[in-house]
DNA sequence: CGTCCCCTTGAATGAAGTCAATACGCGTGG
DNA sequence: CCACGCGTATTGACTTCATTCAAGGGGACG
């Protein structure tokens, strides 16, 4: 088994990047994804109240999203699922709650017995730490969120965003010369950063205008992070994260 | 030891609310809580960037609140604290991030040793479980909380504020007769509804002129609970209760 | 080749912010 | 005892940012 990091790895390459996991932990937990994976097509729904949970969902490959339909008919997005992330450690609690989880693009999803992982867990101490705080850090970026949608303006609102969205991927390294897949539509950014789709448009416009991103055909490009970080009032953090953007993309190709 | 409440036992009617412990787990956890235990003063910082986390606090009595200092000098909270709230399950992540955790009143805080605590957990799997549950209720209120500051209107998002608040002062037996303390400003309101204080007010007057609900002295009354989460379309399913508002007020006297 | 989804643009409306001023209660100290 | 300062609550007039409404354009796909 050389250090390569296939798809199923992502959620093991991100736990092992603060806490150190043995190489029997690291299996039993890649046997316990793998065990129940599958592929689903975009917009498939994961969770949704009422819907007898089946498992905890952790996306293999692909994005997904929580969201609430309120009573008009305005969706609102409270997170985003990436690659390796962890959608439901709440399952059970979310059944109960006006809330959905749906894929965006498609995806690999594994289903993994709530049960099960919790007898992994507590069997090895060093992965309940690991899970504890992974957990801890969707808590975080939740609270990022709070922030973010609260008190900055249209343009600060995306730009906080995206480069949330963009470390994130560069963390499972899905970052490469600057630039990360975003299979997003004006219409997500807009319900996650509590704005129309229309705002949403223009702030887009006016970050590119300013030279610091391009996004299109759901790739997102960074030109001037610095400029983009400054604009945002981003402070990563919140993210947990050792190491610079950009400077872990090709750590695959060193095998 | 009697079933009786005493103020040091709030965190450990929450937990064993949804999961049962044994009279060893309670005791063991009491036991840890009042180990560090202290009052504390109004607006007295628990928790700063930078500073050196002497453990993890547990509000014994009284309330406090996490908030980030924006640049141009606005104070954005993200959570209140009140009494047998854990502040900082993420101590460690959050000495490194613009975060502030301070009292809002006067207050009993417990400072408790988080390997110990750690260490406690792992021995008593169902404490595990219940702590695992508090944190996860709390990143359920965070994403509330996201939802209520981006979608609703200044007044909506006061009402679910206060229901949500209303709830959880129920949960450790602080309703008395539909009302409750509520020892925060209209600045505190504003700050964590992304509202002006100004504007808070206008909302707050109008919340009362409907007579849904009278603020005054530091005490919340509601008087009219099914058209106030029917206004804040509040659904309480996030907070994990079992029961109704104004049902369990008085348990304590029981004994 | 038409339809659907997504992106873009313009003009009018509206909710919340800003600025400014006043009022009230309360503790401190002259 | 009263004067003062401070924090909090309230009110009014004006401004601004984002929404709403309306319409048009482009690309993917059946």
């Amino acid at each position: 088994m050389a250090t390569r990091c296939p798809a199923a790895d992502k959620l093991v390459r991100k736990l092992r990047d603060r806490h150190p996991l043995s190489v029997a932990e690291e299996v039993a937990l890649n046997t316990l994804l793998a065990a129940k994976a599958g592929p689903i097509s975009g917009r498939t729904v994961l969770l949704d109240r009422g819907m007898q949970p089946s498992g905890i969902h952790v996306l293999l490959d692909g994005w997904a999203c929580r969201y609430t339909m309120l009573v008009d008919g305005r969706r609102r997005i409270v997170a985003f699922y990436l690659p390796g992330d962890v959608c439901d450690f709440d399952v059970f609690l979310l059944a109960g709650m006006d809330q959905t989880i749906a894929a965006i693009t498609p995806a690999r999803v594994a289903v993994v017995d709530a049960p099960m992982l919790a007898g992994l867990a507590i069997d090895h101490p060093p992965l309940t730490q690991a899970l504890w705080w992974e957990s801890l850090t969707a808590a975080a970026i939740q609270r990022a969120w709070t922030l973010n949608v609260g008190q900055r303006s249209a343009k600060q609102r995306i730009a906080h965003l995206l480069c949330e969205l963009y470390l994130r991927m560069d963390r499972v390294g899905l970052v490469q010369d600057g630039s990360c897949a975003l299979p997003l539509t004006q219409f997500h950014l807009g319900d996650a950063c509590a704005l129309t789709s229309i705002h949403t448009n223009r702030a887009l416009q006016e970050l590119r205008r300013d030279g610091l991103l391009s996004l299109e055909a759901r790739r997102l490009t960074i030109h001037d992070w610095p400029a983009l970080v400054d604009l945002a009032a981003f402070d990563p953090a919140y993210l947990q994260l050792s190491k610079e953007p950009g400077t872990s993309g090709d750590r695959a190709a060193l095998d």
